[in-house]
DNA sequence: TGCCACCGTTTACGTACGTAATTGAAAATT
DNA sequence: AATTTTCAATTACGTACGTAAACGGTGGCA
């Protein structure tokens, strides 16, 4: 099953640091997200439900860390977008990008760069 | 309202060309999808709702027509990904892939030339 | 020891989605 | 004209999602 995406808002929070428990991960999403206690609950449990994190007892209250690493989400998101969109191939999507000038200076230098540390590695 | 992925296959067949019938639509779609007549029109009709199609009575048929461009879908799906995973930058996605070695020679080779021909632009 | 507060678990509810069966109207056939 | 066929529109239904209230257990405090 996949990770939802008021799902992956959780997921943010525990990879920018883990183990939360509820609450932490409450007070850090809820201002923005406008949340209540027994919304980041239920996004918790059907988390666990989807293996997503694992729960530790700590006392009173669970610690929650992710089990899915960040890399593999967007590695799943980002293939599955490419897949649909771009018949799985990145030339054609930074091409679309840059059709739309969404291409920054700086994404173009890096982009440069990164070709440059590709011919390197080649040797 | 966002296009869901079922929808999209629909539109894809309406992209390669239009308009088409439903039947045109299923006779492309059922067999990869699977899908029973209902199901497309379930799907155009939530379509039309969503105001992506245009429907233009034919006789005792109707003829769908894309209101929404592939571009403009592309453009949002894309968008939304890279705003989500990569602060809206392009260069960390492709950094992202090239990590990945998801990065075909050919792929490579498009970057290179599409890098080539931003920098002639810029004259 | 009995009640309260604190947490997690369960249940709820409206909407969207995937998938389709049912209905209804118009056209074609007999 | 009556019947059958052909479409589209309506309705259905299970699951996921976003959002949250209700329930329940357990440890702390009066």
């Amino acid at each position: 099953m996949a990770i939802s995406e008021a799902e992956a808002v959780v997921m943010e929070v525990l990879w920018r640091g883990a183990p939360r428990t509820a609450e932490e991960i409450l007070a850090e999403v809820g201002p923005a997200q406008q949340w209540q206690e027994g919304t980041v609950k239920s996004l918790l449990n059907r988390l666990l439900r989807k293996k997503a994190v694992h729960a530790e007892r700590d006392g009173r209250r669970y610690l929650y860390t992710p089990l899915l690493s960040r890399g593999q989400y967007v590695q799943q998101e980002s293939k599955g977008l490419l897949d649909r969109l771009f018949g799985g191939r990145v030339a054609p999507l930074v091409a679309h990008f840059s059709e739309q000038r969404k291409l920054s200076k700086k994404d173009i230098a890096e982009l440069r760069q990164l070709l440059r540390e590709l011919d390197d590695e080649r040797h």
